[in-house]
DNA sequence: CATAAACAAGCAGTAATCTGCATATATGGG
DNA sequence: CCCATATATGCAGATTACTGCTTGTTTATG
């Protein structure tokens, strides 16, 4: 039976590492999914998940496997998470809007804190690509609200894809606020997902001015995909927690620092 | 690619987290309606709430179940008198979609219950200018969706502008679920904007089939803008309390009539 | 009070799971 | 080189979970 000519010997603790990877990658697993892909039988996937549910690194359910953390979307989740101090930090970057500008908002929840710490009056072009921010801004009688069309990245909650590419190639902003995945002081600003990280590009480069808004904890990290040098930035709101030590990297090449009245 | 024929599965535990979710985001939730939505019978919905009762999750009542706690629910377009109605349709018109397709949705509260209607596991690509849309299908595992972006309308919710038309231009469909606003025997279809006659012209134009969806109070009535001859359309699902007499100038027309389960 | 819908309990078929057991595949000592 | 041991895997039978259907009962509503 066992008679393959070379057996590509994929490791058990391999294995396992894979289907936490791709529960965490498509949200759920089955059974006999993991068994057809991973090519063992349904017993050995269900001793791993067994395993793997030891260890707290999956939930098992009748069927296959869910996260830990329920499977609500990621944005829900983070939706909810330290509001206040992204509320603060938000009104503070509001302030730095003028009437008449035409303002790029990012998506990320500290963006859309931005758009709806905006004044009910203010008058200007808002231009987004997420739908909450749509909404947010459907009240306000004297702001004008462009949406880039695209595919749905439901993770982030953006459009993205050529589309979205397309649209954002033929704007010019006077001000982008930017929602800041990390920032660190020689890797520059960097995300979470390529395709996040394309857009992004697109926007600091469509802007005159770039406001970067972000909780503390993101400062002087980094993640996978870069967006660009930081000197691109020319402005930075973050809590009042922040020490003037970790500002101060961003203040010597020339970026205006604000933080947020805690 | 290795999508295999079968049909994409949803685990019991999955769907439990779903009602959950749906009971969190509308206020209360129905068994039929939640019967349809996931695509199982009556009875293992009431097994499933029967068992989030026991866990606490929700407070099961005659005929579905409210949230544990009674919260005001955020549901801003709630003050809509005829919301059941219009669910009513939607679900009558949420069955004419099938698997595959891909399918434009209108803006307009019925046609947002539409996409609120389809079956959670639906695998379909849903195309539309309405942020709401986007929103509600955020949490379908098997839908892409695609946002046509532009110039936000308040009035109608709806991205509109050269940039909508644009990216309709470039789309052609298998189904456009139209929320009308006037139908007319000799006048036709009909809008209150200009804007939204035109955008309506062009998703009717590049859609194979088209179902309209309105309340009776529309039909046999006449707005400024036309949109076009109602022989465009190809199905049309309206309320049960319409009267056949109503009816019958669009079966004449060769259009299939349906009417809610009301 | 009558009717239709919703419910509960039980039954049967299917799929998933669990348990014990036999078979490989190293790994290291004699 | 041979063998004992631990680990990993697959298989077979018993058990449990899930689902839809049927029957009789309860609840809501006009």
């Amino acid at each position: 039976m066992t008679s393959s000519p070379t057996s590509p010997t994929t490791l058990p603790e391999e294995r396992r590492q894979h289907i936490v990877q791709l529960l965490n990658q498509h949200g759920k697993v089955t059974v006999p999914e993991l068994s057809e892909h991973l090519d063992v039988s349904a017993d050995t996937i269900r001793r791993d998940l067994a395993g793997l549910e030891q260890a707290g690194l999956v939930t098992r359910v009748h069927g296959g496997a869910l996260p830990v953390k329920p499977t609500t979307p990621p944005y829900k989740l983070r939706r909810d998470a330290n509001v206040d101090s992204k509320r603060a930090i938000a009104a503070a970057a509001a302030k730095l809007i003028q009437p008449g500008q035409v303002v790029m908002i990012d998506s990320g929840t500290t963006a859309l804190e931005v758009a709806r710490s905006l004044p009910i009056n203010l008058l200007a072009t808002v231009v987004s690509a997420s739908p909450y921010v749509a909404i947010a801004l459907a009240d306000y009688p004297h702001v004008e609200v462009v949406m880039i069309g695209g595919t749905l990245d439901k993770t982030s909650m953006t459009f993205t894809g050529s589309a979205a590419h397309v649209a954002l190639s033929n704007l010019r902003a006077d001000v982008c606020v930017l929602g800041v995945c990390s920032l660190h002081e020689t890797v520059g600003i960097s995300t979470i997902s390529l395709e996040e990280a394309t857009l992004k590009r697109l926007m600091i480069g469509n802007a005159r001015e770039v406001i970067a808004v972000t909780t503390a904890d993101k400062l002087h990290t980094a993640a996978p995909f870069v967006v660009g040098p930081l000197n691109q930035l020319t402005h930075l709101v973050t809590e009042a927690s922040a020490s003037d030590e970790l500002l101060s990297p961003y203040q010597t090449l020339g970026i205006q620092t604000f933080k947020a009245a805690n």
